[in-house]
RNA sequence: GCCCAGGUGGCGGAAUUGGUAGACGCGCUGGUUUCAGGUACCAGUGAUCGAAAGGUCGUGGAGGUUCGAGUCCUCUCCUGGGCACCA
């Protein structure tokens, strides 16, 4: 007998696949295509165990899939520009390019002994110029297209460094270097015109039907579309009238004060003639731009002693604040408050004695509102105070509709949709990005750069000594010629978000190497994406710019029409988290010990150099200052990676977050022995020997559930069924050609999951070619089904007893069984049943 | 603060979507094999009362709908994800 030793047979079987390219995908019309994708990685150094779950999952749908005869696309690549790159330089003065690609190789060298079934021939960073200078491409087509365009918008701005700062490196509101208190500040910058396409993108989610429900959900409230009323408050006096936009103008005879944000075009006139509000706008300013910051803030605000009437009432007059909650990004910048009907309002009603007026009541608890705002459903009906359309009790949302009527027709007011996505700014005053392909010239302003002068790339010869963007301060790498007049130029410094570069990887990997974005044969051929996979995290950001660029590249030429939603089905999984081992020292901070320094016993920890017992935080994110990180490539020299798939596959739903545990990990290392060890003894026996018709019949409800849960993303319950058939055929008395038969498919079954040990289990027991292009096996029907069934019996919905029947006995005659039992005779204690239910195949229920 | 999820034995989780709660795995207990440890194999294992038969309780918490609720409704607590410059 021999041993399973996963380091002799996986690079075997690696090596098996890639001399005969069962990975590569060419274009063949012959078959039914299937584009798999999971998000590309960041190369941030080591690949992560939560990375090796990721690519699990992707691997077992596409080798899946070639199994059921498809033409399978499955590619790799890195999302290799952005912020971490940038920090290591500063932190150990080497190069982003040099650590980047230096990542890249690292983490390729990790993946490879996973198996997963790549075309890595495909592979690229986002990083290679041959990928961005596509992208400049298209983001001057863009621009020719009147998708693009400059505008002013907020930055946190560090003050001491003088440097703008992601939202991360803003911590406490303060720059996470520097310490000092950051300030919003705006900068002039480029934008994508998403938000001309916000009704689109939300009435394309209906069309998304094999996403998930929650990310359509999510995205339609990001983009936030709403019905209200646009209307001006006059001023008292001279001075210039104020539009709000409101959401709620049946509330309007509940107003109390008019509201500005602080970067409101009347705040910042007055900032500059008034030092009091100068001073007061200058404190709004403080702190990050994030909407928790802004929203979680203290709530202030300041009388700007301008003064507006009330639409409904010439006499009444109305007090214009300046209020840090109001943003100037949502409607026009300014509301009307309604603290009786708003907690935020009352909020700040109350903090500076503003007025509370009550709109309407409860229909039966007529009660004013003191510390907690009313704010029932709008599908409520309420009692309303004075309304000026003449409504008693009525709906929030029959007196919207009123109120707006009324408006229109009296001509003050304007009923108008409204949506919450802003455009997407994509500037951003960094090195490590794809270049901004425009030129500032005094003459001709900002033009593009020309297509044959693409790509703009970086230069190499700069260095993160001072903070700030490098390219700022390379002077000849700024100066250029104007691409129109050809007169003394600057470059732009900003360089691209890095959204931009994932927003559209997955259509340059049906061509990676073409000398424009796409090919439109290729892309007609491989997209859409059929099955994307990737993090919940990126449930708006980036799969809403993806959405929006595909509509984009379309417009210019570079998708056909189909791809304008680019990803066909979308699954989200879960993290895969790591218990913490914690200790204290002797100040009472907590020091965190590596798993491999702690021995488990009895549900205890303990340090292994001191004994120490540590408090253990099960299921905690992976982190690398918490010690609970587990590095793939330890398991897959310890187990091999047939047991590092297996166990990620395995226990956990994939949409869930799955604890990895050294238990768990053990356990799919026997398991994958045993199966082995059963391999070895099945392909030792001689002879034909008896069927086994229960064997048989559990082989194909095996291939039925496994089938069904690779399909549906069940992988947990597909391995649980391994499971349960592997104790049937080391019980069955079957003999060798029927535990033959039961092997290989048991091999064809975990060739997704284990691909190595299946394709050495096929082998061994003289399966044709490779187990990776082997026809899926297909189940019987006729042998799924039972015959008899076994039903509870209950009464009054406790079960009491059951009986087996016939799969398709008479209710009549179920039930007769069922009253006859000792269960059910017990429970009624000589009592008549007062009804009985009877669901075939299913249930009994006695009502005594 | 706002939006979206998730909470089931000692642990990870299953439950044909309103029909036997706890499949499968870990752990634990007992047994077989073994010089021994480990491996492997067999059996048992939600809590509780009971000698047993059997009963009672049980899916974060509180109510409700139903013949029947882990599943549907209302409220609530906790954990996680996102909030536009982390990727």
């Amino acid at each position: 007998m021999s041993r399973y030793d996963a380091s002799i047979i996986e690079p075997k079987w690696q090596k098996a696949w890639d001399e005969t390219g069962t990975f590569a995908a060419r274009r063949d019309t012959a078959k039914p295509k299937y584009y798999v994708l999971e998000m590309f990685p960041y190369p941030s150094g080591r690949i992560h165990i939560g990375h090796v779950r990721n690519y699990t999952m992707g691997d077992v749908v596409a080798r899946y899939k070639l199994a059921t005869g498809h033409n399978v696309l499955h590619p790799m690549g890195f999302d290799a520009f952005g912020m971490p790159a940038e920090n290591a330089a500063m932190a150990s003065g080497g190069h982003p390019k040099t650590w980047t690609y230096d990542n890249i190789d690292t983490m390729v060298a990790q993946m490879k002994p996973l198996g997963f079934g790549l075309d890595w021939g495909r592979m690229f960073a986002t990083c290679d110029p041959e990928y961005y200078g596509q992208q400049q491409a298209m983001f001057i087509d863009m621009l020719k297209a009147g998708l693009v365009y400059r505008k002013n918008a907020v930055v946190n701005w560090d003050p001491v460094d003088m440097t703008v700062l992601a939202n991360e490196q803003v911590i406490d509101g303060k720059g996470w270097r520097s310490g000092a208190e950051v300030e919003r500040r705006e900068l002039t910058q480029w934008f994508f015109k998403i938000s001309d396409f916000s009704e689109e993108l939300l009435e394309a989610l209906d069309g998304l039907e094999h996403w998930p429900e929650k990310v359509r959900l999510m995205q339609a409230n990001w983009i936030g579309k709403s019905q209200g009323l646009r209307l001006a408050f006059q001023p008292v006096g001279e001075g210039e009238a104020i539009e709000v936009f409101t959401t709620r103008p049946d509330t309007l005879m509940g107003a109390s004060f008019v509201g500005i944000s602080p970067d409101h075009p009347i705040a910042r006139r007055l900032e500059a003639e008034n030092p009091e509000i100068a001073a007061f706008v200058a404190e709004c300013r403080k702190g990050g731009t994030t909407a928790e910051a802004i929203e979680t803030a203290e709530k202030l605000g300041m009388d700007t002693g301008l003064r507006v009437t009330h639409p409904l009432d010439p006499d009444w007059q109305l007090p214009v604040w300046i209020a840090n909650f109001i943003l100037m990004d949502y409607g026009t910048g300014a509301i009307f408050a309604c603290p009786a009907h708003d907690q935020r309002d009352l909020d700040f009603a109350r903090k500076y004695g503003l007025p509370v007026v009550d709109s309407f009541f409860a229909v039966d608890e007529p009660k004013p509102v003191e510390r907690e705002a009313f704010v029932p459903p709008k599908s409520e009906k309420v009692k309303w105070v004075n309304h000026f359309a003449g409504l008693d009790v009525a709906t929030g949302e029959d007196a919207i509709d009123a109120t707006i009527r009324f408006a229109e027709a009296q001509g003050w007011g304007k009923g108008v949709t409204q949506y919450r996505l802003r455009d997407w700014g994509l500037s951003r005053q960094r090195y490590w990005g794809c270049p901004i392909p425009i030129v500032h010239c005094d003459m001709c302003g900002a033009v593009p750069e020309k297509k044959e002068n693409l790509p703009v790339t970086l230069p190499d010869d700069v260095n993160f000594d001072t903070p700030g963007n490098p390219l700022d301060r390379h002077l000849s790498w700024r100066h250029c010629t104007c691409p129109s007049c050809g007169g003394p130029a600057q470059r732009e410094t900003d360089t691209m978000d890095t959204f931009v570069d994932s927003s559209w990887y997955y259509a340059r990997f049906t061509n990676p190497h073409a000398d424009t974005p796409t090919v439109a044969e290729d892309v007609e051929y491989w997209m859409n994406v059929d099955q994307y996979i990737g993090g919940i995290e990126h449930a708006i950001l980036h799969l809403l710019y993806s959405r929006f660029f595909a509509r984009a590249m379309h417009l210019t030429g570079h998708l056909p029409e189909k791809c304008k939603e680019p990803f066909n089905a979308l699954f989200t999984q879960g993290m895969v988290t790591h218990a913490i081992y914690q200790t204290r020292d002797d100040a009472g901070r907590p020091v965190y010990h590596y798993p491999e320094n702690v021995d488990l016993r009895d549900g205890k920890g303990f340090v292994k150099a001191t004994g120490a017992q540590v408090e253990v935080i099960p299921s905690a994110k992976m982190s690398k200052s918490k010690n609970n990180v587990v590095d793939p490539v330890n398991i897959v020299q310890q187990y091999g990676a047939d047991t590092a798939r297996w166990f990620v596959m395995s226990d956990s739903p994939p949409e869930r977050d799955v604890e990895w545990t050294a238990a768990g990990a053990e356990a799919a290392a026997k398991h994958l022995a045993r199966v082995w060890r059963m391999a070895d003894e099945i392909a030792g026996m001689s002879g034909t020997g008896e069927g086994d018709e229960a064997l048989l019949r559990e082989m194909h409800k095996t291939i039925d559930a496994v089938t069904k849960g690779i399909d549906g993303f069940l992988f947990n319950t597909s391995i649980a069924r391994l499971y349960a058939f592997t104790n049937t055929l080391a019980k069955s008395p079957a003999g060798a050609e029927a535990k033959r038969a039961a092997m290989k498919v048991m091999a064809q079954l975990m060739a997704p999951m284990t691909p190595h040990l299946a394709e050495e289990i096929w082998a061994r027991l003289g399966g044709e070619g490779l187990v990776a292009n082997a026809p899926w096996p297909v189940a019987d029907p006729a042998l799924l089904v039972d015959d008899t069934v076994t039903l509870p019996i209950q009464v009054n919905g406790k079960r009491r007893d059951e009986i087996t029947v016939a799969k398709d006995m008479a209710k009549s005659q179920i039930e007769a069984l069922a009253l006859a039992t000792d269960g059910v005779q017990r429970a009624l204690g000589g009592a008549a049943p007062k009804k009985v239910i009877v669901v075939p195949g299913r249930i009994v229920n006695v009502v005594a």
